[in-house]
DNA sequence: TAGCCGTGCCGTCAAACCTC
DNA sequence: GAGGTTTGACGGCACGGCTA
């Protein structure tokens, strides 16, 4: 196995357990076959060249049952219980319900509602949000949207940027999804059918989320279509007007181009609900020991108050 | 200083899950 | 059930710390 993939197993190991620590809580126990299924995990660890998925997990658990009509029952159980759980924010959400004051992953808001659905609501009533990178970022009613670096104090100083992100797009209008700068997400430009956003030959040659990543934020040009597209640039095409296989497979390629970036956002979203998730669960922990440590000074002080009764 | 190791982040794929 | 969303898994890369 290599480096990179002992690391992601021990990772990976690392978020079964954790999961699997939070539904004991939740549950007050950990079933039978959990604590199999996890031994059988651990054991490929040692001696397996290649990562087991869960499937092969519980088939590898299962072939240490003696009763076959046990194993079959076991095996549904394990299919059960390793089989996907539910999101992030679900999961954080349900915790949140039983603990008050406990942190909520927002539900992220439509636009229509006027607020970037990949910026991270932070529960704030104002509509002023920090990215990840420390810049502030305000949504006006009308859906101006307004960014100061985080050199600034606070939100004084912003600058607008005028973008409109509520109602529908125009109708012929070309969506351009962009990559933001952080990993907060993406934002979308409506652009009037008959021109092109193209991104400069500077940040052309770097994908735009490796120019994100970098810091380095892309620029665009808005062009007319009977300009030469450069590499890159995929202009959209209505189904009805394809015709020969070339323009069928440039808009399979484009179809695909925009399932990679939708995913790519999606991923990144996902990673930042993971972390998130995380230091909400970090900070459960924190908040629990400190209330068992409450609950077991209260109990000494209690038996220290019974016991000159009991002498 | 080169090599190794651990860690973090990213893009992609695939499958589970969700919504309509 | 189709199509969109979410997330586990995987490979790759970059970076910092450690050691011979």
């Amino acid at each position: 196995m290599s480096k990179c993939g002992r690391k992601k197993y021990i990772k990976t190991n690392l978020r079964q357990m954790t999961m699997e620590t939070i539904d004991s809580q939740q549950d007050g126990s950990i079933p039978d076959s959990v604590a199999e299924s996890k031994s059988a995990h651990m054991q490929t660890q040692t001696g397996q060249n290649s990562i087991p998925t869960l499937a092969q997990v519980a088939t590898i658990a299962e072939t240490d049952e003696s009763a076959e009509s046990e194993s079959v029952i076991d095996f549904h159980k394990r299919r059960e219980i390793l089989s996907r759980r539910p999101s992030y924010r679900k999961i954080l959400n349900d915790l949140s319900s039983d603990v008050p004051g406990f942190p909520k992953i927002e539900e992220e808001k439509s636009e229509e509602e006027g607020t970037s659905p990949n910026i991270a609501a932070m529960a704030v009533p104002t509509s002023i949000y920090q990215t990840s990178t420390g810049q502030y970022i305000a949504i006006a009613q009308g859906g101006t949207i307004q960014i100061s670096n985080p050199g600034s104090d606070g939100v004084q100083g912003l600058q607008a940027l005028t973008m409109t992100n509520s109602g529908a797009p125009p109708p012929g209008a070309t969506i351009v999804q962009y990559a933001a700068q952080s990993a907060d997400g993406t934002q979308q430009f409506f652009v009037p059918g008959s021109q092109v956003v193209v991104q400069d030959e500077e940040t052309e040659l770097a994908p735009s989320h490796m120019a994100a990543t970098t810091g380095d934020m892309p620029t665009y040009q808005i062009r007319a279509p009977t300009t030469a597209l450069p590499q890159g640039v995929v202009m959209a095409a209505s189904p009805g007007s394809l015709h020969s296989p070339q323009q069928l497979a440039e808009e399979a390629t484009r179809k695909r181009e925009l399932r990679l970036m939708k995913n790519r956002e999606a991923a990144k979203e996902c990673r930042r609900r993971k972390k998130e998730y995380v230091k909400c669960l970090e900070s459960r922990v924190a908040v629990l020991e400190v209330q068992n440590r409450k609950l077991i000074e209260e109990l000494e002080t209690l038996k220290d108050i019974c016991s000159p009764k009991t002498d």
